[in-house]
RNA sequence: GGCGGAGUAGCCAAGUGGUAAGGCAAUGGUUUGCAAAACCGUCAUUCGCGGGUUCGAUUCCCGCCUCCGCCUCCA
């Protein structure tokens, strides 16, 4: 498949570099609350890029950490009253449990960054002695960026924007650290009084690893100094892979990542995420206003992930349409089989033009609507041809991670009270009394209770 | 100020130098006791604005307007 690359600013054809698996890495999340669906769409689309790759036959490691060590892990531990563990832990596993309920396969080495402090420090004893980070007088450590002359590369700045951002930033001015120039960002932060707890021992003294080194010390053990893709959202272009980078081709020598992809944030109601806005949600609060997990991974598949993606509530509702279309659309096919069934399908037949998309850097709104085209090609095809189809529209499901949605009344518990009611007005049908009928149809529908007849009965679905 | 992205029907959203995928909504029909659901059909002479190149531009170039993101520990 062919992915655009954020360094090269081109598109290019991923391949593995060893020629047998696809390593990257993604930048998974900082566990001190819920990850809200924004944070869900990078996941979502590199589950994708994971699924595509391996649907057309490659075989992929999938390395994504846990920020589980930082400033806001370490302020809402101690303002929770927990450990850091304790605490990381439990949004650790909550994580985990959205990321099921989306679909998104686990990856197969989820690292933490506490358990990795040994490696963090290796990392900043080589950056020392090759004389590229520096320790000031409290124990920090810095790294120099004057002498990484690549520092800018992938996010394109150049020095006199990194001087210029020197004078922009408030955060600058703000720093309690010592540092030589302000672009230094920092390896090893010295303990301090609100840090609690939380330290470790280090040849600078007491403290804690800064978040750049953390991703760049668990790629080098689990990746080694070259791999095929590091992936993340557009905020960490600059300056977190910048500085992986930096830190990275300085201890190891190396290219680091071989291609950079990036998923651009999501937006909800035309602008930025934010607490203040009331607009952030997590799949939870989704959940609660009676959507599925499986609607947020459509609404999040419907944009093509380079570009904004406006989210509204209203486009759960214009996914559930579509999922339950899609499904009966497959259900039909399924029908029309006659029993025949296609094991291995050789190509996509109808779904070839959805495949295609998926293929061409990632594009699943395009391959969404080559969904929907391909149905629609499929139609006239029985036994074997519906067959094969209906496993090419499989596979093309799969590479996209959709689950779809089984019959409208597969588990929900009809209350006793609402099933006598609508046997009720079954029988008052039956019977020809449309009034009494029609009047206990209103009176489910007041109480949430959809009914719709059909030849042989009725069926009823709660109103959303 | 720098870097990057976007403006396509009521909404979401693909796409292309050759005359606009798909979904939702809306709407007509079939069906239904009436509905709902389902099924079939309709739904952008037009792609932010103004120029230019071209036989032809939404797609390329120039200028402008608007919106959004990032600018040192935010996916």
């Amino acid at each position: 498949m062919r992915l655009y690359d954020t360094l090269t600013r081109t598109d290019r054809e991923l391949r593995p570099l060893d020629g047998a698996t696809f390593r990257f890495y993604c930048c998974g999340p900082t566990v001190y609350g819920p990850a809200h669906i924004g944070n869900f769409r990078t996941f979502v689309l590199q589950d994708v890029l994971r699924r595509v790759l391996e649907t057309g036959g490659t075989r992929c490691l999938h390395v994504r950490n846990i920020t589980d060590v930082d400033d806001k892990t370490i302020r809402d531990a101690q303002k929770a009253g927990q450990s850091l563990t304790g605490f990381t832990a439990g949004w650790t596993a909550k994580f985990h449990e959205d990321c099921e309920k989306l679909g998104l396969l686990e990856p197969h080495i989820e690292p933490g960054a506490v358990e990795h402090i040994p490696q963090q420090i290796a990392m900043i004893e080589t950056l020392v002695a090759k004389g590229h980070a520096y320790s000031s007088d409290d124990g920090s450590v810095y790294f120099r960026i004057s002498s990484f002359p690549d520092y800018g590369k992938l996010s394109h700045l150049d020095q006199r924007e990194l001087e210029l951002g020197k004078t922009q930033s408030a955060r600058a001015s703000a720093d309690e650290y010592e540092k030589d120039s302000v672009s230094d960002f920092v390896l090893w932060k010295a303990r301090r009084p609100e840090d609690g707890d939380n330290f470790w021992q280090s040849p600078w003294g007491e403290g804690r690893p800064g978040w750049h080194l953390e991703c760049s010390a668990m790629i080098r053990e689990y990746l080694g100094e070259n791999f095929d893709l590091h992936s993340g959202g557009v905020d960490l272009v600059f300056p977190h892979h910048e500085n992986e980078i930096a830190q990275s081709v300085c201890t190891c020598g190396g290219h680091f990542a071989a291609h950079w992809f990036h998923i651009t944030h999501l937006l909800v109601d035309g602008g930025k995420m934010s607490k203040s806005l009331g607009n952030l949600y997590t799949l939870t609060d989704l959940e609660q206003r009676g959507f599925t997990p499986m609607e947020l991974r459509y609404v999040l598949l419907g944009g093509h992930y380079r570009k904004p993606l406006n989210f509204t509530l209203d486009s759960l509702h214009a996914a559930r349409e579509a999922l339950a279309k899609i499904a009966r659309g497959a259900r039909a096919l399924a029908e029309k089989t006659g029993g025949e069934v296609t094991l291995d399908a050789v190509g996509f037949g109808p779904f070839q033009a959805a495949w295609d998309s998926l293929n061409d850097d990632l594009n699943t709104p395009a391959a969404l609507g080559g969904l929907f085209t391909g149905l629609r090609k499929a139609a006239g095809l029985s036994g074997k041809d519906a067959a094969a189809a209906l496993a090419a529209m499989n596979r093309v499901l799969r590479a996209l991670g959709i689950v779809l949605p089984d019959d409208a009344n597969a588990g929900v518990k009809i209350p006793d009270d609402i099933h006598d009611l609508a046997e009720t007005r079954w029988q008052a049908r039956l019977a020809k009394n449309w009034v009494q009928s029609d009047q206990l149809r209103e009176q489910l529908a007041a109480q949430g209770w959809q009914v719709k007849d059909g030849k042989d009965g009725y069926e009823l679905t709660p109103a959303r």
